[in-house]
Parts: structure tokens; C-alpha cells; sequence
DNA sequence: AATGAATGAGTATTCATTCAT
DNA sequence: TATGAATGAATACTCATTCAT
């Protein structure tokens, strides 16, 4: 009768949100390959057929999870360089975002990865990618050549990806020298 | 009775082999998460028991599989830059790797970017990943110091990559451009 | 605002009949067993709620479906053997409604043999055929004696379904062939 | 240890041939849109994974067990006309037959209903009707012309469905009229 | 009066692995 | 040694129906 028993959660704006928001958990933690709809509901605490009813398939869920994170990493990544007043500015906040990316949690690089591998066999993906590569590209050549924005941008990936996969990651510094070698 | 008729392979000493080569092209066609006993034996034209037979589990097959293609790939590295007798030599090897990644069949480039994913959970598949870094570092530190193999591994792994998951992937004389402006 | 938009059908009086069309149309279209709430909502273009709203259960609208299926096509049967003023012309008439079904569209036809297998495991549903039947008997006792009028009913039936079913079905003039042969 | 317990199923030489009667029991039963792999695994005391392990799909399930329906139907009727020296012998042959199927079990005319509607629908099911179709009237062609045999069919379907759906079926003497009357 | 959201039972199918031969 | 048969857990997805608004 009180309504704050957690009695039923027949009314909840803000669910299909909140999926979304699961599933990427999901994937960071388990893959794409572990990421299922009950594993999912699982963790949004919600019942499994509220999973087909929000979303017409799994794809779906992906891709929306996927934009989701692509949107927000990319956003990041144009805030800093906006911010960024001259060149000198642009090179560090790039190191910075490197760094961060490779510091902080490995979430959103896992989710990178994830990512890069799910696009490589489904085209909804690929256009998520391919999106998201072209507004870093822009991003960098508001202080870049385009050439330079297309080779900073590969060393970044390059950057960020071999650190994550190996054993002693890359320290701040030395992501600094590779950054600021390339654009002497 | 005839010999000549396909009746029966039981004598078949290749073919624990042939099955991981058959998992290869699986994992390339369908990725890790489509990999089953079920697909590779089919591709192999095998019966199913026999993968069982020969393997222990579905990871040990990817193990394999996997530590296989590493192996590979990494040969190619080491023999072309074991090649150059200079460094100049060995910027050009390492252009030529890059751009025959890139237009050779996708087929090495998928399998490495799976590899990595599923690396991000599988402690074996890890070490598979490790080996191959360490001995593409020593490949590079025949002809530069410890610093700049290790950035220019970072930046051919971003290279390839990148322009694998683009639309417009690099042209060979853009990637030689870029090689030869970090080397520079 | 405007309220010539589509906004909003909330006001629609002939909407339960409108739903009772639409599963006819997918009971033609998908078999009983692929019409669901949803295919019919679909087709009749309302939302999903509005069918349990207008109908208790899917078996009531399978019946009530059923039923003016087979008013409407009694109807006919009746009208025409009214129509005629003898024992020849009722012949004509009984030929011409087997040619009807067999030539025109297979939508009658097919919901009939659906409401045939349908009211072997629902017994509202049987009370509906067996409506149907003596209905149809009567009007051929318009004309013919009891028995005459029982076998004839049978006939048509066969003719009627397994000409549907053949990959030559029969021509008009086989069909009246078969009838004057039993009337002889 | 004791062989005779029930322990384990793991050798089960003739199961699919059981899982094909177990189907025909269950679309006797519930009908083609009740029959799921796991009542027939059920019916059959087999385990789930067996049904798909022995057939790749529900449909190839039902393909084959209504051709095994249709095959011992019209072996039957085959055998009877085949016994028959003389036209009167066949015409008594005939109302035998009908009568049978309707006296006997509901069984085999309800999978003959069933059937049909499957058929309307799945392409594979309707060479299983034709088929069974073009031998009976070849059965009946053994003792009448060719259009007596195809009007013939098509009376015994009538007589047989018709009847199956009333309330008062036709007695066998209601039935060698109605046939007789037609050979007259 | 009408409906979008929600839910749990059920469906076909896939599959790693086990086992008897 | 090798394999066809078998199995049970899991998966994506469908759907009749209920319910809060």
C-alpha cells in the first residue's frame, strides 16, 4: 500500500535509458559475445521481456549502446580541443585525453575495442565508427592540417590501444614524447 | 571398398592441424563470438566428435589458433626487417608491412583485432598478445633504440587499424608519409 | 492542433468491427495460428490495447470472426438458391457457387478450411459450422428431398476442397458435369 | 549398473522414427499450431535436445510425419481397391473406406484436416497432398474411367469431412447410398 | 474510454560437451 | 582411435494478457 515499497515497477519513465546504460556495463564487462538480453535485464533489474519490448532486437540494443558511447567519448574529445587557444594547447590536450583514456578506467577503452570488433561484421556499427572517426578528424583540424588531423589521429589510436593491451602501459610522460616527437 | 572413395579419413595424421587452420578461417568469417566446434568442423569437413577429440575445450582451439596466427604474422615482421641493412631499409619495411596489411586480404587484420578482444578476457589469449608485442619490439630495435620502437610500434598498430575501419583507408603513400614524418 | 492531423483516432465508433475484418484478413492471410493481438492491431491499424480492450480474449475474436465469415458466405448460398425458381435452375445455382469459390479469390476457401480445423479443438467454434451447415442444408432442401439435400451438401464440400488443394483444379464445366451425374 | 534400469537412453537405435510418431500423436492431439518440440519430446519421453539434434526444423518434423500419414492412408486404400475383382466390388471397397475412417478413430481424419491447412501454407506439405492425391485417384482408376475416379474422389472427401464435422455423422447405410447413388 | 508500458510463460533453435560403441 | 548420438543449459525472440495512467 506504501508507495514507497518497491512493490512493482509497472511505472518507470526513463527505463529504456536505463537499458542502454546497462548494456554498455554489460559489454565492458562481459563483451559483446557475453552480452545477452537477460544478462542485461539482469543488471537494470528489470524483468526480461521488458527487453523486447523496448528494443525490436539485440542489434538494436547494441546499437544504440554504441552510439551512446561513441557520442560521449567524441564529445570529450571536441570539448578539450575547442577549449584548446593555440597549437601548443591542442598538442597537450591531446595528451591529456591519451592519458585520461589510458588512467582512467579501461571501461571506455574496452568499450572502444568492443566496438571496433562488433563494426567490423554489423554495417549499423560501422556507420557508428566511421561517425565518430570524423568528428575527432574534425576536431583535431581546427588546430591541424588535415594531413597531420588524419596521422595525429592514427597515432592516438595506435597509442591508446597498444598501451591498453600491454603489460607495462605507457606512462603519461611517455605518451607525451611520442605526441610531441611526431608533431616537432 | 575402393580406396579411391571418399568413405572414410579415420587415417588422417594433418589433421589437428587442418582443424586449426579451419578455426582461423572461422574466427576471420565470423569472429570469436561465431566460432563453434559445430563451424569449424564443417569448414574442416570433419565430424563434429572429432574436434573434441583433438581438443579439450573451444578455448584450447583459439589458443592455438590464435598463437598460431601470431606466430605468423610476427615471422613476417621479423624476416623483413631482419632484411634491411639499414635503417633507412627498415622505414621502408615497415611502410610496406603496413600497406600490405591494409591491401592484403582483410583477413590477418580481422583476426588481430580479434584477438584483441578476445584477449581483454582471456588470461591465455593475453600472453599470446604479449609474446607477439615483445618480439615485434626486438624486430624494430634492430635498427632503433628502445624509445622509438616502442612509438613506432604504437603508431603502425594505429595505422593499420585506423584506416581498416575506414571508409577512405590509406593510401600507401600516405601511410610512407607518416612513417617517414615521425622518423624524420 | 490541427485537427485535420492524424493525431489521434481516440474517437472511432466503428473500430470493433473494423478489428473483426482485419482477423479475417490475417486469419486468410497467416492461418489461426499466426494470428496473434499484435498481427491484427497491425492490419487494422490501432494500437496494441485497443484489442483487449474491444475483446475478453483472442477466442473471442476468433469466433466472432468465424461467425460473420460464415453468415456472409451462407448468406449467399441462401440468396441464390432462393432466387431459383426449380429444381434445374437450383442445379445451375449450386454449380454456379462451387465455380464462385473455386475461381474467385482463395480467401473464402481458405477461411473456411481454417474455421474447419479450428472447431475440431474449439467448441464455440463448432457450434459455429454446425450453424453454418444446417443452414446451408435448408436451403437445399428449398429443392431437393432430405437425403438428396445431405449428400449434395457433401459433394459440394469435396468438390469445393479438393479442387482448392489440386494443381488442376476443376473447370466449371467438370463441376457441372459431377453435379447433373449425382442428379441425375 | 544393472543394464535393465532405466538409467541412461544414450542408446536408442529407431528414435527418430518414434519422434515422428510422437509428432503425428501431438497434431492429432493439438493441432500443427500446438505442436511444439517440446510436447513431442514430451509424448516421446525424449529429451529436448533431441528433437533438433534428429530434425533441423519443426517444419522438416512435420514434412515427414505427414508424409508418413499420407502413406499408410493411401496404402490402404490402395491394398482394399487392389483387392477388388469387379467395379461392385470397388464401390463396396469404397464405402468400406469412408465408412472406416469415420467409425474408426478420429485419429487419421483429423491429421487429414490438419494437414490441408498446413499444405494451404507450407509448399513442402502441399507435394505431400498432391502426391497422395494422384495415387488415390490412380487406386480408384483401377475400376473407373478417369473422370468417375476424380468425381469419385472428391464425393469420398466430401463425405468424409463433412461428416467428421457434424454432430450426426452419416451412418455406413447413409454412406453406401450416397455412393451408390453417384455409380448408379 | 483508451492506450502505452510492462511482464512472465513459452517457442524454436544453437551448442559445448559427454558418452557408448 | 574415432565418431555418431545424445543431452541440458542457454539464447533471441514472441505474445496474450494485465495494469497504471
Amino acid at each position: 500500500m506504501c508507495p514507497a515499497q518497491r512493490r512493482s515497477r509497472r511505472h518507470d519513465p526513463g527505463r529504456r535509458d536505463r537499458l542502454i546504460d546497462a548494456a554498455l556495463t554489460v559489454i565492458a564487462q562481459r563483451g559483446v559475445a557475453g552480452t545477452t538480453h537477460r544478462e542485461i535485464a539482469r543488471v537494470a533489474d528489470v524483468p526480461l521481456g521488458s527487453m523486447t519490448y523496448h528494443f525490436a532486437s539485440l542489434d538494436e540494443v547494441l546499437a544504440e549502446a554504441f552510439t551512446r558511447h561513441a557520442d560521449s567519448v567524441a564529445r570529450v574529445f571536441d570539448e578539450r580541443l575547442s577549449a584548446a587557444p593555440d597549437r601548443a594547447a591542442a598538442a597537450e590536450a591531446v595528451i591529456a585525453l591519451v592519458a585520461d583514456d589510458l588512467l582512467g578506467s579501461q571501461h571506455d577503452l574496452v568499450l572502444t575495442v568492443e566496438l571496433y570488433v562488433a563494426a567490423a561484421r554489423n554495417p549499423a556499427l560501422r556507420s557508428v565508427t566511421q561517425a565518430w572517426m570524423r568528428r575527432s578528424r574534425q576536431a583535431l583540424e581546427r588546430h591541424f592540417d588535415a594531413t597531420t588531423a588524419r596521422e595525429l589521429d592514427a597515432l592516438i589510436e595506435g597509442l591508446v590501444l597498444h598501451s591498453a593491451l600491454s603489460t607495462d602501459p605507457m606512462t603519461p610522460e611517455q605518451i607525451r614524447h611520442a605526441v610531441l616527437r611526431y608533431l616537432r
